[in-house]
RNA sequence: GCUUCCGUAGCUCAGUAGGAUAGAGCACAAGUUUCCUAAACUUGGUGCCACAGGUUCGAUUCCUGUCGGGAGCACCA
């Protein structure tokens, strides 16, 4: 039994007996402020239009006919404009706490999405180079919320769609056969002008002359297809590698390809025409997006006869949407917004249902110390890559830097914060919290007390113990809220109140050394608290480290 | 010009699907350890919630417009 279950339910039954129907807009809050109550509802004042009457006058006669348990509530009242402000008794919490001693490690896993599925896809960075500050952003978010919804009982695929056929694949052939030929002595041999400048290319250039020698200085078509395929591979595993640091496995890697070879393209071109949806103009083939609420029509065949962008990713939504899930969920950085509408457009114009689908735009990072912009890594003097950050400050603090602010906000990463191993550190003030708990246990280990699992909660009587106990049976909701809103950050937020609401009550009450009942009690709680902080890393993807500071 | 995100304390940001006295971290100042990890805790205060209208019993939150900053507006992806 929650709050929100409970008050609902007396509410109902006396706004029924008041022959009023407001099942819909009975909402309960937790005040921030505690002299308001543990819940409180709003419902008289917006019954009081349609009542044509004084909400307090209705809020008294709410509570009039609200028939309660003592033992669960102990005060109904109204308040301010005409407030119900409900206050729950504390074997209510402690019947709580019971319940999340009980689920243990299983706390927060919740059955809504039961029989339900997701498919998140995110990072999908294209194998012509490293992956940079924003695909680090795009992958903690897709992580954690693909976790969230695991968490609520979805069936989670986690997708990453793997592009190999564009443009750029050729570009990528170009730059890497550059670097080749300076590799071979050619030193002023042309690079292109859109060419991939970064060093990681004459690397790979480097390592092709190592293996292969310079079979390949022709230039010809074949050999740009044999380095763009040595490109694509190299990159692709560095990618990989950089993921897997940051605790990040996907499921299905989508071809863009299998668009083309199982004929999905072609398919969706057919569509169109027989729709009339689409036109040859100039040699090119346009999608009549002017037709399907947008403003200009867009070519969706180029004159060359490839696709452009637009096409294969019509195809594949489509092809996710028919795969059947529940919700579909991307994930891109801000540049690409002006392409969704595009996209949705283009799906619907199939007749097929865009609700399922979900864009989740985050706004772009940038990195600062000690406030000032930093656009080069000081020690290789390039642009930061991914994987530079994480080995400079860690894996840990990468993660939850990347979500601790809500994804439309524009995020500052301060590096010199970040690099901090100290309580400037938010990442270690959770971290720390854990580690605490951790080791008063060991301690009690050590000095062989035995910590039993049938305490008697009642014992737990200071407000440090009982703020500890609301602020853990808040987290289900917000796991749920975080998914529901796509705001990872919520859980990073939440966490922080939990550590600082354990480091009150640590510093108030002592555990070991205390009477044996109440010292009991006191592990049961605390013991919550770790599964708690633990779960809440654990969908953030962040490591509860038993120790700290070695 | 159009689309979109943002504008809240000195800085970085929250604000629980419209609620009561707008919060946190950092920075700054002062304190707390014979005692389970002081990476902790306690105490200090600052806001024309960018601006102007509108909707509402009630707006930082929703709508419209203005100003300011970011990101887009290809036969690139």
């Amino acid at each position: 039994m929650t709050k929100e279950s409970y008050a609902k339910d007396i509410f109902i039954s006396a706004l029924n007996k008041l022959n009023i129907n407001a099942t819909d807009r009975l909402k309960f809050e937790t005040p921030k402020n505690p002299d308001h109550g543990d819940f409180s509802s709003n419902i008289a004042m917006q019954l009081a239009k349609e009542l044509q009457d004084n909400p307090r006058n209705i809020a008294n006669k709410i509570i009039e006919n609200i028939e309660y348990d003592k033992s669960i509530v102990t005060n109904l009242e109204i308040a301010g404009a005409g407030f119900i402000n409900i206050k729950f008794s504390n074997n209510f919490y402690f019947d709580a706490l019971k319940a999340i001693v009980s689920q243990n490690e299983n706390y927060g896993k919740q059955e809504i999405g039961k029989g339900k599925s997701v498919n998140v896809e995110y990072v999908s960075a294209n194998p012509t180079g490293l992956l940079h500050l924003g695909h680090g952003r795009n992958a903690a978010i897709g992580d954690t919320v693909a976790n969230l919804y695991e968490w609520l009982g979805y069936a989670v695929t986690r997708e990453y769609y793997f592009n190999n056929a564009g443009n750029q694949m050729n570009t990528l052939a170009k730059s890497i056969f550059a670097r080749y030929m300076q590799v071979l002595g050619k030193t002023d041999f042309p690079f292109p002008e859109d060419g991939y400048h970064g060093d990681y290319i004459r690397l790979i250039a480097e390592e092709i002359f190592a293996k292969e020698g310079k079979k390949y200085f022709t230039g010809s078509a074949s050999d740009l297809e044999i380095l763009k395929k040595y490109g694509e591979v190299w990159n692709f595993d560095k990618i990989k590698k950089t993921l897997k640091r940051m605790n990040i496995h996907q499921d299905v890697f989508y071809n863009e390809d299998t668009l083309y070879t199982e004929g999905k393209i072609d398919a969706v071109i057919a569509e169109f025409k027989e729709k009339g949806l689409a036109y040859e103009l100039d040699g090119a083939l346009w999608l009549k997006l002017s037709e399907l609420g947008q403003e200009k029509d867009k070519v969706i065949v180029k004159s060359t006869g490839e696709p452009t962008y637009r096409l294969p990713d019509i195809a594949y939504h489509k092809e996710k949407i028919l795969r059947n899930y529940d919700i579909i969920i991307d994930i891109f950085g801000a540049d690409h917004i002006a392409t969704v509408t595009d996209v949705f457009a283009g799906v619907k114009a199939l007749g097929l249902d865009a609700s399922k689908l979900k864009v989740l735009i985050y706004q772009f990072v940038t990195l600062t110390e000690n406030g000032e912009q930093v656009k080069m890594s000081k020690r290789t003097g390039k642009s930061y890559t991914l994987d530079e950050l994480l080995t400079e400050v860690g894996e840990d603090v990468v993660r939850f830097f990347f979500i601790m602010r809500g994804i439309s906000t524009h995020l500052e990463f301060d590096l010199a914060i970040a690099k901090e191993q100290s309580d400037k550190n938010p990442v270690f003030y959770l971290q720390y919290a854990h580690a605490r708990i951790c080791s008063v246990i060991d301690n009690a280990i050590e000095k062989g007390i035995v910590i039993n699992n049938n305490a008697d909660l009642t014992l737990l009587s200071t407000n440090a113990e009982l703020n500890l106990i609301k602020e853990l049976m808040r987290f289900p909701d917000i796991i749920k809220i975080a998914a529901d809103k796509y705001e990872p950050h919520l859980i990073a937020d939440y966490l922080r109140d939990v550590a600082t609401a354990f480091h009150v009550f640590y510093h108030e009450c002592r555990i070991i050394g205390i009477e044996n009942d109440l010292m009991q009690s006191r592990f049961a709680l605390v013991k919550s608290v770790r599964t708690v902080i633990k779960n809440g890393l654990t969908i953030l993807g962040i490591s509860a480290p038993e120790r700290m500071f070695n």
